[in-house]
DNA sequence: CTGTTAGCGCCTTCAG
DNA sequence: CTGAAGGCGCTAACAG
């Protein structure tokens, strides 16, 4: 592996000039600057990551928390981890994956946070290193999100455009603003509208979602469309409905959210919300080396990401 | 961030003899080597990573590629992942998650590789860092896997128990070992048991199994176990069955396999050959690991780790 | 068994 | 704009 030294002796400078070429090329003559260059691809340089590391006090790892149990874990956490894993990698910076158990071993130079609750809180709070979120919390931390509210108008809108005169939101019984997000862009939307329209709120279970449709079955006219926020609770409503014999899509419509894996799954493919993932994730990694960067900036950053409608089978 | 000479200091000794304490504890007197770690533990001393990898010439970091399209990536990935980094966690290694397309950048101590295609062996064979493979592979290389043969006489074995006379494999239509290790598990337990059986292949989408079941209904008398080499294969024959009236598990039983969180999905909860991915992940981890700190072993090393049926609402 | 010396590859600081 | 010196925290190699 080709050092400094060596391309500085190739290049008949000093280490500091190529050094410098690479971090502040200001301070370089431009001629030398791009002879340098040259050598260096030559010679294939690529800077030590571990003498960089030590010289700059800094760890080159980057912490992300999962606070779930990884038996339920949302398939889709997989494409947020290529997404981060992709900005990372550009970046010279490795991954530590702690979860609810392991997530204080380790040093790093930030952390990435998803699916915190309450009681982590007081963790977060002392650490020292710049965080960043993924998902919108309720303090005032830089996250990475979705427009949850928008998203959710987008779909109801499109339900409507379908020609669905009813509409269920299915939402996920949790107190969490990514789920009242959602759950207030549609009361907006039907709101505004004057719709028929009803919110419940379950588990979720795919068949939780099964049973509640079955309980629930003469509730439900012709030309209802449900908007679930979720696809694990889309993927029950659809199996409900079928099992009902009720006919998905014609007289029933399905909406999911997420996009992920799970809308393959599906007898009927869902029409679902799609979140960008691995963008989303880049985004978050971007931000927090920009933060580990330059550490003193004070503002909450919040990075809004569309989703987009990916229209399949379970819509007519 | 306490260092060797805070610690020497303290401890009234050479940061050589601090180091050695902790990396050659042979070398130094017991007593004062007791009093060192005290030190250590009153400082709250951790070595600094960066500062080893830079003398070992080592990176620490261990690279974990799955070449696989993230998109249609199993969740079970997650699982592994979290047993990978556990592991590593515990030795101050850190990971690098390599996509197909980005497997080429930056520097790591060691190779843990998955989803492997014929054109990717070039490739690794060039590596010049060991390699663990997560499943076996047609070369030589170490690995870590289930016993996919074992597994699956399992679960023929408990389907007949459950008094299902006619075994059908439903197979995943790929060359590749661990479904042939399936396949021949299935083959050579119905063959010694002269057992009413069928194998048939399919490409591993649910809905494809949905399909063939729909049109060779006919063909499956009651009292038929559906062995299934994946659970997405599971899902699909059992919404089959369920869609063509038939009962589950009454009079057809149906039996998966990885076990994690497509079977939670199945509107019937699949009995599944669950992996103990976890597990899986940090052998693979060790094993590198081991590798990495001894590079001379030549031997192949293969860990087999066994399976267990998960019995739930999709067999009687 | 313990200490001293030197250096891993890079970057900050200070001279030129 | 460029170079020389020194040190980040740790360990291998050699003295004692």
């Amino acid at each position: 592996m080709a050092t400094l030294h060596d391309v500085a002796k190739r290049a008949n400078v000093s280490k500091m000039t190529v050094s410098r070429a690479i971090n502040h090329p200001g301070q370089v003559r431009p001629e030398l600057r791009t002879n340098i260059l040259n050598v260096m691809a030559e010679l294939n340089y690529q800077p030590n990551a571990a003498a960089r590391a030590l010289v700059s006090r800094r760890t080159r790892v980057v912490k992300l928390t999962i606070f779930e149990d990884m038996d339920t874990t949302e398939p889709y956490y997989m494409m947020l981890l290529a997404g981060i894993s992709n900005e990372l990698n550009q970046h010279q910076y490795a991954l530590q994956l702690a979860t609810s158990n392991s997530y204080k071993v380790g040093e790093c130079d930030g952390y990435i946070l998803t699916g915190i609750r309450e009681k982590n809180y007081a963790w977060v709070e002392q650490l020292s290193q710049p965080v960043v979120f993924f998902g919108r919390t309720y303090q005032d931390y830089d996250y990475v999100d979705t427009d949850n509210y928008q998203a959710i108008q987008d779909s109801v809108a499109y339900a409507v455009q379908c020609g669905y005169d009813n509409l269920v939101f299915v939402g996920i019984a949790v107190d969490a603003p990514f789920e009242l997000d959602r759950e207030r862009g549609f009361q907006d939307f039907v709101g505004e509208n004057h719709l028929h329209s009803r919110v419940i709120r379950l588990a979720n279970h795919g068949h939780i979602a099964t049973d509640y449709l079955r309980q629930h079955w003469l509730e439900f006219p012709k030309n209802t469309a449900f908007i679930c926020a979720s696809d694990r609770l889309a993927i029950g409503i659809e199996d409900g409905i079928i099992q009902q014999g009720g006919n998905v899509p014609n007289d029933y419509g399905v909406v999911g959210f997420d996009g992920v894996f799970l809308n393959q799954i599906a007898s009927k493919r869902l029409t679902t919300m799609k979140q960008p993932l691995e963008v989303m994730g880049r985004a978050a990694a971007r931000l927090l080396l920009a933060k580990i960067a330059h550490p003193q900036t004070t503002e909450q950053e919040k990075i809004i990401i569309n989703s987009r409608l990916s229209i399949s089978e379970s819509t007519r």
